[in-house]
DNA sequence: CGCCAGGTTGATTTCGCTCAAGCAATGTGG
DNA sequence: CCACATTGCTTGAGCGAAATCAACCTGGCG
């Protein structure tokens, strides 16, 4: 699927990205330029893109695969900000924020992964108002995401919080097998899933169980059988 | 201080605003077009600007004033997200994103507020791409402080969580009596202050007397003392 | 004066964390 | 091939922080 080392720039905006993200806005020619300087490579597992506290040197487009945007603190414990796939941008946040990066970007499944120069990023962007006001959305949604997501950490149980989680990848992962009733194969590791939702993975663990013996899913390892989607998304009408 | 009523629009812009805010990047022109159609009013504590689930109708300037913006669950707890004060900006979030508003603002203190109709900011928006930028960047760097405070709430203590607080607080209402300690008028009361860092109003009281036992503030009422700023900050240096 | 909202305090419970052990799957070096 | 780490996950026991429930102040206001 992915081929080795660069990638030929040409192949830098699959028709995929261009229709359903904001890099659809550019004109060809702006997207000719662009060409010129990215930097396309393969990403293995475990690679980190950037760190927390880096400089924001430009903008990171996943062509595919999967990344995770975490922080942590000094004492150890860290959090995952979110998850990015195919399609998604990285870095656009202290990229306009004019800061350096408050979280660090690792590849969690092996990733194509192209790279912007900012200078560049800064060029169009004052040039073609049509790609900021895409940007302008992109953030507001997202912003509107952490603020939902603020909420819903600080007043619901972890019960609630893991069914948001798992309702969310089901967007993504989920494969529904009969009426109501679904699989769902996992891309994170247990750990990774605390994070998501600011628990132990202890508490992950316990809180698995209680669902399963709920009759509501089934775990085995990172595979998921929900028994009854409806059943459980009641329980999560706020 | 407040004139009654709707104000003169020439003074719908003050210096200070035009200065410091994303309405500085208008053109004159612009901003007499703004002024055309837009409503300014005199808002009680209590009233409530806009609310969670309304239609996004425009922006919303504060000129003087302070605003909660807060999220409700249907179980009636509910959350602030942030406070807003003399030259913030509300609804651009459901504006940009074209969505509802997921949160309702209301006047804490006696409040001049500037309606902007969407139509119309949209129209600069697209002709003004500085303007758009503007919004670009307060919107990264919500973003990132949105990030930074789900982080502390799900990995720190309700003691270094108020403490937080407190030091943000103090940004607008501190007032130094001398080195290192200082007094703060709080502008809002316990309820909300618990609102804001995701606790109960209990909680926040026995907080605020372990602090005071530990001999690092003293409360009465919405006044603080704070004895020795530098020894509170070192709590939260993680 | 009584009332009420805002705030504090106390008693109790609960949820999730910590620490510790165990287990299965996978890897590694002799 | 075996002995042994290592890693990811689960389970248990005990603890502690914050929530809950309830009572009680306190000051302002009709």
């Amino acid at each position: 699927m992915l081929d080795d080392g660069n990638c030929d720039n040409n192949a830098c905006f699959p028709k995929k990205i261009i229709k359903e993200t904001e890099w659809g806005a550019l004109t060809s020619s702006e997207r000719e330029d662009l060409f010129k300087l990215s930097v396309c490579r393969k990403y293995q597992v475990g690679e980190m893109i950037f760190h927390q506290a880096d400089e924001c040197r430009g903008l990171y487009l996943i062509r595919e695969g999967l990344v995770s945007v975490r922080k942590q603190c000094l004492d150890g414990s860290e959090v995952i900000i979110r998850l990015a796939r195919g399609g998604d941008t990285l870095g656009y946040r202290p990229f306009l924020a004019d800061q350096p990066h408050l979280a660090s970007a690792q590849v969690m499944q092996n990733s194509l992964i192209c790279f912007f120069a900012a200078s560049q990023i800064k060029k169009i962007l004052l040039e073609n108002p049509h790609f900021g006001f895409e940007f302008l959305q992109r953030e507001a949604r997202e912003l509107g995401d952490a603020e939902e997501r603020f909420q819903q950490t600080v007043s619901q149980s972890v019960r609630i919080r893991l069914i948001h989680l798992l309702l969310v990848l089901n967007q993504y992962y989920g494969m529904p097998i009969q009426k109501g009733s679904l699989d769902l194969e996992l891309p994170i590791s247990r750990q990774d899933m605390a994070s998501m939702i600011g628990i132990r993975v202890e508490s992950l663990s316990r809180t698995i169980k209680h669902l399963t013996d709920d009759g509501l899913l089934n775990f085995s390892g990172r595979h998921v059988r929900i028994h009854n989607l409806e059943l459980m998304a009641e329980e999560i009408s706020y």
